[in-house]
DNA sequence: CTGATGACTATAG
DNA sequence: CCTATAGCCATCA
């Protein structure tokens, strides 16, 4: 099953899979940063790629995109565009405080370890 | 193969 | 805090 994955690994055709894959773990009311992602997903400094990753999305995609942001706490996308406005949409809705195109990272940040910490080791599937 | 292009990031001023 | 700059890295023309 493999949950958050190996770290350094993955073949370029899978990079898109798991990037799905870890952005689709982060907890709702947290955010994660590109790096953050990349590094989970096995992509070291593959930021960007998961930006390329995330631009090209469905429409309706199940996955949880809007947690994803920069590292500087600054949404990525144009502010004030459709997109923008959507994921601050989304991320307030789901308790997240978004203040001219900002998140506080040291209150929102999404901390893998403290997630384990807190909800315990290997999540275990559901049925 | 070379160069341009990003939902990026770290650093310097 | 903001802009400018230089790395970064898969894709694509």
């Amino acid at each position: 099953m493999v949950e958050v994955p190996l770290r350094r690994r993955a073949t370029v055709a899978d990079r898109p899979g798991r990037i799905r894959r870890v952005v689709a773990s982060i907890p709702a009311g947290c955010v994660a940063t590109y790096g953050q992602v990349a590094d989970l997903a096995g992509l070291g400094r593959g930021a960007r790629q998961v930006g390329r990753v995330l631009a090209a999305l469905p429409e309706g995609t199940d996955l949880p995109w809007q947690r994803v942001i920069a590292a500087t706490g600054r949404l990525a996308l144009p502010a004030g565009s459709p997109a923008f406005r959507t994921q601050v949409r989304l991320l307030r809705a789901e308790g997240v405080a978004v203040r001219r195109g900002r998140v506080d990272l040291a209150r929102h940040g999404w901390r893998p370890d403290l997630d384990e910490l807190l909800w315990g080791p290997a999540p275990a599937a559901m049925p």
